[in-house]
Formats: structure tokens, C-alpha cells, sequence
DNA sequence: ACCTGAACACCGTTCAAGT
DNA sequence: ACCTGAACACCGTTCAAGT
């Protein structure tokens, strides 16, 4: 943040960490997960594969790198003021567009467990929960419980994204898919889900997630 | 569960797709997910790759009937007489023991949203929340919030597997190994994170897990 | 109808060779 | 120190050819 960065001079002979990692999210976001290959990056950089090897260690660490780079800006917003229930509400509202923006960051959150870019989000919920009334043992489960929340949502917004995308359907349309499939299953046993079916395509997705930040927040044993 | 099986009679020439599903299974369970390929597999059943695209239509069917056959038979366990929320936490404790024993499991669960495996669950969940005294709007917000938490856990549980594996480490190590760099990050704006290090080598995998079902339960509106 | 296995397109990663 | 790009091992999937 204190830093000036001059993007604008950046020489084409440079390739830089950064500018890999800036790349490489222009790519998922146009072309999904699947479109990152180090082929496709390297090609966009004028390089060949095996010059990105010199700055990043392999494509885990592209994804956690993009990943973090993504999110860290969006936790920094700090709601001065306001009740830590408010803005762990916000944090959660926050994480919830960057991932509905950027689907494949659910996913690469997903599969870097304990590494930087979870850290970021558990060390943020985790700093709000202190300021709440929970007894210090319990802030672990609520904490805990509120990340593995988020991480299923983020997950799921993810898994949609890419089957949405390898059917080549918008993400409504796709939705409508799974209520439609839904409404023709068997009576008998899958009472609940058939009922579902229509909420499906009517809910809102925001809405009811925050929804659930909610139960949790209301569920934690205050002192 | 009435159908009688002859598993024993099963004919060497015959590949049916009940058999490359449990092939699968156990390459899953002891190779994990990176060692399940149409070569380990075809060769395991002593075939050609080709040959099993007549009985399944491709890796994404293989990975969702195999965890379907995992699943299914322990969400069938009922115990009558309980009250709902006593329910709810058994199926999260049985569906956390699977995962658990299976971590492949958890990442397919995850990347199937609205598919038969998943739907299982849902319904499973679904039905008991019917039992609890929660209105019917808040049914849906109560399965789903439920539902994205037992996500978000199994999706961590199966990159925590294949991290370990990748690294040619017990799951305990591998903790570990989370634990001391959380330990080593810088104390400014890493506090709590710095904090919950030593937590993370002590707790419960499993009772922190249900600790969460029972907020979740908790902060549920009853009517 | 069902199986065989070579072949295809594509992937992440390596590495000798350049500057 | 950093880049090039051919080569390697491996993957999911296809398909002409067999039975």
C-alpha cells in the first residue's frame, strides 16, 4: 500500500514474478482454470515454458501466488466502528464477490491448506472473533467453523463455474439444470431435494450464504 | 440391501461396470487420487484403456459412481428415537469417518455440486432438519449452511491427504509442518494465527468438526 | 455387443544450449 | 543470471480393428 509501484515502465525484456502472476489471473479469468496451462502463459508473455520456471517453483505455487494476489487486497478493508459481527459479515460478504468474480480462486483455496492466501483469511475472521465475547477456548471451533464454511461455498462456486463452463452454459442456465434434474428424481427417498427444486432457481446466492454467516455467528457460545 | 450378491461367481471375462467401479475404489484408497488412471486401472483389470469406456463415459463418471458407492450405504444408518439434532450429528460423524478413511472422497464430493453423491447427503441432512422445529423458509438456509460446512471439511481433509502425499508424509506430520510455519510467520498482522499454531497439533480433527454441526445447530431459528 | 491396444492431443516439467 | 525451446514422461480419450 506504501509502496509506489510504476507499472507503466515496465521493460518487455523483464519477466518478472509479478508480471507472471498478473498474466497468469488475466488467463483464469477469461478462460477458467483450465485455460492456465504453461503453454498458454508462456505464449502470452512471448517466452518459452521453461523460462517461468526461473520465478515460480511450479503450478501450485502459480495458484497460491494468484490466489493470494487476488484476495489479500480485499481483507484489508477495515470497517472502523462497526460491531465484529457486522464486519466479520462484511469479510465474508467481501470474500463471497471476489470468489463469485473469480470462481477458480474457491478452488485454488481449496487445495492449499494452511498456506498464505487461508492464512490471510483465517488470521482476519480470527482477529474480529477475538474482539467478540467468545471464551478463548471456543474462539477456535467458531473460527474454524466459519473458514471451513466459507471454503465449501467457495469450493462449490467453483465446481459450478467449471462444469457450467466444460457445458459451455451460463451459470443461471446451469443452475436451472441442476433444478430440473432435481424435480425428476424418484418420490420416494428424495422428498426433501424435489421440494428444494424451485427454491433453487429463485434463491439468492448472496443472500442465503451471508444467511448462513449468520447461524454460525448466532450459534457461538457467547461469555 | 435385500438384492443378493454373488460377488464370488463374477467371471474373469466379464467387466461390468460394478467391478471397474470397485477396482477404482481401491486404487483410490491405497494410491490415492493421483494414482487412479485409465493405465493403474485397465491394468488392475487386466484390460485395455478403450475397454473401459463401454461400461463408463468418462473419469468424471468413474470418480462420482465411485463415491456414490463409497457414500450411499452410510447415510442408510438410522437411529430411531433420537431426536433430530442427535441425527444430524451421527451423519456428520459417519460422513466424517469416510472421509476420513477415503479423502479422495471429499475433493469428488466437492466437485459434483448437485450430482447424485451430493443430493444423497443433502437429502439425508434434509429430512432431519424437516423433524427439527424450524420453519419451513429457513429449512433450506439451516440444509445448505449444514451442507457447505460438511463441504468445506471434506474438501480440506482431501488436500491435506494429498499434500501429505505429495511430500511422502504422515497426515500428523504434515500438521505439524503447518503448525511450526504458522509459528514462524511475523507478529505483526499474524497474531492470531501465530496463536491457534499450537492449537493445531493438539485438537480433534473429528470433535472439532462436530463441535461445529452443534453451532451450526444452535444458531438455527427454531420456530 | 464388447474388447484390444496403438495413436492422438495435450499436459507439467526438465535440461542442454544459448546470451 | 536469465532465457530458449526441444524433449520427456504421462495423462484422458478415440477409434479402426478384432471377436
Amino acid at each position: 500500500m506504501e509502496k509506489a509501484k510504476r507499472t507503466t515502465v515496465r521493460r518487455s525484456s523483464a519477466l518478472t514474478r509479478e508480471g507472471i502472476i498478473t498474466a497468469a489471473i488475466e488467463i483464469l479469468d477469461t478462460a477458467g482454470e483450465t485455460g492456465l496451462t504453461f503453454q498458454s502463459l508462456s505464449k502470452k508473455l512471448k517466452t518459452g515454458p521453461g523460462a517461468l520456471y526461473w520465478h515460480i517453483s511450479d503450478k501450485s505455487d502459480l495458484l497460491a501466488a494468484a490466489c493470494d494476489a487476488v484476495i489479500a487486497p480485499k481483507l484489508e478493508i477495515q470497517s472502523v466502528g462497526a460491531t465484529p459481527q457486522k464486519i466479520v459479515r462484511d469479510i465474508a460478504g467481501a470474500l463471497f464477490d471476489t470468489i463469485d468474480r473469480h470462481p477458480w480462486v474457491g478452488a485454488a483455496l481449496i487445495r492449499l491448506p494452511g498456506k498464505m492466501p487461508m492464512v490471510r483469511v483465517l488470521e482476519c475472521l480470527g482477529q474480529q472473533v477475538g474482539a467478540l465475547n467468545v471464551p478463548e477456548n471456543d474462539q477456535w471451533i467458531l473460527v474454524s467453523t466459519l473458514l471451513m464454511y466459507i471454503l465449501g461455498v467457495a469450493g462449490q462456486n467453483a465446481a459450478n463455474a467449471q462444469l457450467a463452463q466444460e457445458l459451455a452454459l451460463e451459470r443461471s442456465h446451469f443452475l436451472n439444470e441442476v433444478s430440473t434434474a432435481w424435480s425428476k428424481l424418484p418420490m420416494t427417498g428424495f422428498a426433501f431435494t424435489r421440494s428444494m427444486a424451485a427454491r433453487l432457481q429463485s434463491h439468492d446466492d448472496r443472500e442465503d450464504f451471508l444467511s448462513g454467516v449468520d447461524i454460525i455467528l448466532r450459534g457461538a457460545k457467547f461469555a
